[in-house]
DNA sequence: CCTTCATATGAATATCTGTTCATATATTAT
DNA sequence: ATAATATATGAACAGATATTCATATGAAGG
């Protein structure tokens, strides 16, 4: 059998008032998915890493996969998929390539979730 | 041929400072993912509409499926994910489960992270 | 007790994601 | 130019994850 989405409850008539609040506020389809790539971005390991490492100082890729016990390989895709949705920005120098954080929103995300942890 | 994680931009002694300075600063492996698996739980399109629609009011399972038009299986799982992390708790009725935000962490991270978007 | 309804759970599947390997690009020095 | 070094990229593979389907649990009413 298959479950229909639109029959749910047998509508009950007290929690459809709040649905439809609900429905009334919710923001874009869009900008929710996109609120969660975002967080999917923060949600790998090696990455908050990296980024926990430019809290202190911009690195060179090289310097970070040190600091990681990883592979220059690795931690160059890591990187670019925090820069492409600005979390962190890049400075050329020679050979070397220095990622540094973009802004303070990050480090301000990374506050509240071990905000949270600590409970 | 295989990279070794230990060689690395041939020593630079220019860099060996930051790269010891992170190190000390870096937090407990653990900790760290333990992090990114609460941003895993809002790195998902379906539970941030969760949390969202809790932002409102407490509602129960198929309120949450009829107005994110989706199965209530799939908002029974994704709310088993929600719960064991403490992002939100829920209240027992009847027949029904109504679930509600956990504490304000949640909303600040999420306005956090909308803050980011705006930019 | 038996049925109905709301929710939960387990297995299966399809999709997504992170790392590795091989290789390309780009910059500096010889 | 050529070699060496730092970084980037693409394909491939392994592991994780979200949804679906089928079914179980648990509460309320007849």
């Amino acid at each position: 059998m298959n479950q229909s989405e639109t029959e749910c409850c047998e509508v009950m008539q007290i929690h459809e008032g709040a649905v439809q609040k609900v429905n009334a506020d919710m923001p874009p389809e869009e900008l929710l998915y996109d609120l969660a790539e975002l967080f999917k971005v923060f949600g790998d390991s090696t990455r908050i890493k990296i980024l926990y490492a430019l809290f202190e100082s911009e690195l060179c890729v090289c310097d970070i996969a040190q600091v990681l016990g990883m592979t220059q390989t690795a931690v160059s895709h890591q990187l670019r998929v925090l820069k492409s949705n600005k979390l962190v920005k890049f400075r050329k120098e020679g050979k070397n390539v220095f990622y540094s954080l973009d802004d303070d929103h990050v480090r301000r995300i990374i506050d509240q979730g071990m905000e949270h942890l600590g409970e």
